[in-house]
DNA sequence: AGTTATTTTAAACAACTGTTTAATATGATT
DNA sequence: AATCATATTAAACAGTTGTTTAAAATAACT
């Protein structure tokens, strides 16, 4: 039989070690030949077990985002018991970390957040699977508090917003580390932040709430 | 006599090409083969005029940032007769059209965003020239809406929530594109797209401003 | 004109790229 | 112990990389 029984040492260290460099170098500046060496396995290893340099990639991608996921579930922010403002702070909360934890995720959301600043072939995958279940949950928050009859592309635009505060400090952590690093130097610092950041959508928020309620009564 | 005279059309159309190709690429996927293919010169161009592939990318990047703020001046929004609210708006349209103005800039934005996101040696630079500018100017503004009592890390927290909003449409292009194209698909939506930044901006301050007034008056 | 200085060119360079190969080692099953 | 599938290895592959070289072409100047 050649059902090529999967070597779990080996090739998972190769998986997450990919991970690692992926995300430091991007896609097309990574060697194989460097995943090997960090991984301490034979060159050509990533051919033995994922065919291509291109299908390792892809399932890098596909790892990190379900062990993020995993890390940091959103279920919290789905509570139906819980006010939309406080499933807003949850939300943003969750995903804030989920962005800057480096100590428990290592380099995920570094190649995810590259994934999307570069895509490959492989950003499909994405936004299948890491975005859109965020983009649902974080529409249906919004939508409760600006109030069902609000515009779509004002809450599709409200939700870029509150979106793009939290991305900052990804796609633009050089910039935060030279100039404010004390912003999400720890653990604490991190959950100050998303409480900033929930606390500036919502105050948008519940004013253009009221703003709608009194032009349509 | 050796004053290298540099010939300005070889020269000119080989840095702005870089431009194009590095923003395209990044630094290590662009080949200086490409760079020297396009621009219909032969390869050892680079080096004789650059000396080095990574000194080419230094100067256009260089380039990139002096042409988008020669395109685009932040001086409409330092007015000082305006009230900061205007000035606010002003600034989040210019700073808009600089990240997304594709047809007048070309890959502008897009090398200088990739550098932040992915940074090489020629940071510092970037940071100096490009960014801090318009951050003391950025940082002014909110100061003058949130009162000068205000706390300096609240400023600070209050201007990267502003600017991340704008960057989300540049980092995260591919999942706008997508989900949302139409929302820069044109002159006109970008204008709309940064009125609704400031508006919701505006509205966050004004309250962060109103209830700082309140707790200490 | 002739004599420089500057620019452009094709060719070669050594180093590195992803992938393949064929031999060897390891482990499991009989 | 013998047989077989799986795993690992070193070596080679063809192609690409940034850079250098030395000759040829062009421009500038007296």
């Amino acid at each position: 039989m050649a059902t090529l029984v999967l070597n779990a040492p080996t090739f998972d260290r190769l998986l997450h070690i990919a991970i690692e460099v992926f995300a430091e170098r991007g896609f097309r500046a990574t060697t194989v030949r460097e995943i090997c060496s960090r991984a301490n396995v034979n060159v050509a290893s990533v051919n033995y077990y994922f065919r291509s340099k291109e299908a390792l990639y892809g399932k890098a991608l596909a790892l990190a985002i379900q062990e993020a996921n995993q890390l940091y579930p959103i279920a919290p922010a789905q509570d139906n018991n819980l006010s939309p403002e406080q499933r807003l702070a949850l939300f943003i909360d969750n995903f804030l970390h989920k962005l800057l934890d480096d100590s428990h995720l290592g380099y995920h959301s570094k190649l995810i957040t590259r994934e999307i600043a570069e895509p490959t072939k492989a950003l499909d995958e994405i936004i299948a699977i890491g975005i859109v279940p965020q983009f649902v949950l974080l529409e249906e928050i919004v939508r409760q508090i600006l109030g069902i009859q609000a515009d779509k592309m004002l809450v599709e635009r409200c939700l870029l917003s509150i979106l793009g505060q939290c991305l900052m400090f990804k796609h633009s952590r050089s910039i935060v580390d030279r100039l404010h690093p004390d912003m999400i130097a720890d653990e604490q610092a991190i959950k100050d932040t998303a409480a900033h950041i929930a606390r500036f959508s919502l105050l948008a928020l519940a004013q253009i709430a009221q703003e709608a309620k009194g032009a349509m009564p």
